[in-house]
DNA sequence: CTGAAAGCGCTTACAG
DNA sequence: CTGAAAGCGCTTACAG
């Protein structure tokens, strides 16, 4: 390989200059050549590019940048991209950034070995970051320097900017829908927690047994070894055999309300007929299994746009850049289907 | 609002300069400050970072990764977050590349609004690319400037590397199954094929339809309007109405055959008891409705694992930067699940 | 503890 | 058509 002894860049990656020297041009030349800039000759330009192409020269993207600014990029931190719920969010996000002409950086912080690692990069890439934070919120927000975030669904009090999801309205909806349709004996199936204590509810596994409790029911509440369709249809099996009288199962997500119809078919349990289950999230699966789910919905366009204005505001100043954090509020909303 | 009335930066944004001059130090001070440096007193500490916080200042990642390099970025082009393909592909990617420190930047072609901005944007940001390019192959590499491209499942010849899907082992065990459940009239419901003309079968479609014939079979053969589950319902609710005798659908992937599967129950015909259906992608999502959804599987994390490694490799120079492109092989496998 | 200098890799005027 | 100069915003040695 005829790769020459000395290259400029780190790396052992040419750089400009490099090729500038091997094509016995200025730098200048090069970037006419490269970026197919007027003022060359064809001869010059076939020659560089020559050069450029011997060397595997690529224009730097920080020179680049430094100069010409760059494409603006917006940091999106994701939970895990194997529920449904991250990527349906990452589209909506993905689609109102692109109009507005900005990049959108993806990290998955269940996925990524080294989430720490993971959120600090985000943040050094990104010129505003979106993302599912969670319990750990104060701690990434800081691994995330001087960035803006946004928080989505935010478990205390947002640093600067966060939409909040409210799902009060939806779960009163749906405990009403259950007196409605005769339910008895309610579950909640409820995702392993790790903010609260072990065996305490989530926040939403509290809201919907005060929900139900309310209207004089005694519910059951176990948490699922995980907020999958395997382990709520793992949970909701155990739950069956050990309450037959198990009537209804609410979920704490979609997801695992898709394991626990898998679990009521298995069981010959009837869903609705026997067992009513209800999912939260309102994913596009809950539409594509049969019965359809029943479900929580947040609309997720909704969500994606408040987040991008609220991101995209904190940069151009069109919000306070300090006092009191910035909210704002997505209801979920009860959307009855086959299942419940 | 206390904003000085004069700032550097392009975009009215504050630089380390102005920092610096609003606090009366020099910019390695501020440097030292911002990045918690050693080697400054508490009391400059503060007064800097004072001023950083009134001017809302940020680094600018463009500045900072001329200096200090900054992380690898992998530019992942995907066709349309919204099936469920890309995501489960992009999460093999993701971590892949996050355990190997890599940043993801994630591209929807099929999402953006202008496409052909959201590819060149996406070369701009990013040291090597891997994606589904499809038909528009040679177009979209030239946008991607000079950015080392893996094509995943390339339509024509690759033009570096390319990971290829290879399903002809998996349709002949396909129908080969037909046969032996005693399938007679089967249809292959195709997707709207991009490059071929319209009427024409895709290629897998093409070879769907082969292995059939081949077999004696006289298979139908529709497209569908969309790769998508209604189109997919649709097709499948048409064809139910005009050949009574239908008994199997193979869908061009697995989002529209759970499409038909939806059309089938909507009819009234039973799966697998009266009509066969089968997927190709093998999703997780096959798992999670009744019947489960037989399907020709590809492994993801196979096809992100080569996909990986040949634009590091590319990279890195331990493949040949020249000659012939560099190819990879997935087969698809046949799952055989309750659908068929 | 603080600052003056040099340089990262590129592009944008400006001369010739 | 081609090149010498300046500068984008930052950090890393090196002096003081």
């Amino acid at each position: 390989m005829a790769r020459p002894p000395q290259l400029t860049g780190a790396g052992g990656r040419a750089t400009i200059l490099d090729v500038a020297a091997a094509a016995g041009v200025s730098r200048q030349t090069v970037t006419r050549a490269v970026n197919g800039l007027p003022g060359i000759s064809d001869a010059t330009k076939e020659r560089v590019l020559a050069a450029a192409e011997a060397l595997d020269y690529r224009p730097s993207r920080f020179g680049r940048g430094l100069v010409s600014g760059g494409a603006r990029q917006l940091g999106l931190l994701v939970d895990d991209l194997r529920n449904p719920y991250s990527p349906e969010l990452a589209a909506a996000v993905l689609r109102l950034a692109a109009a507005r002409g900005w990049n959108v950086m993806l990290a998955d912080v269940g996925l990524a070995g080294d989430s720490d690692r993971s959120v600090q990069d985000l943040g050094a890439q990104s010129d505003v970051v979106i993302g599912s934070l969670g319990a750990r919120a104060p701690e990434w927000i800081d691994r995330l320097g001087s960035v803006p975030v946004v928080e989505l669904d935010p478990h205390g009090a947002p640093a600067r900017g966060a939409v909040r999801l409210d799902p009060t309205d939806a779960v009163e909806a749906l405990a009403d829908h259950l007196v409605a349709v005769g339910v008895k004996h309610p579950l909640v199936l409820d995702a392993p927690s790790a903010v609260a204590a072990p065996g305490e509810p989530s926040a939403r596994g509290a809201l919907l047994l005060d929900a139900l409790r309310r209207r004089g029911y005694l519910p059951e509440h176990v948490h699922a070894e995980a907020a999958s369709a395997d382990a709520g249809a793992a949970g909701t099996t155990a739950a069956l055999a050990r309450h037959a009288r198990l009537d209804a199962v609410v979920a704490f997500n979609d997801v695992m309300a898709l394991g626990a119809l898998a679990a009521c078919r298995g069981a010959g349990a009837d869903v609705p007929g026997r067992v009513r289950v209800v999912g939260i999230d309102g994913l596009t699966l809950g539409t594509l299994v049969a019965p359809t789910l029943t479900t929580l919905a947040v609309d997720l366009d909704e969500l994606a746009r408040h987040a991008v204005d609220l991101a995209l505001g904190m940069l151009d100043g069109s919000l306070p850049r300090s006092g009191p954090s910035v909210e704002r509020v997505v209801r979920h909303r009860l959307v009855v289907r086959g299942s419940a």
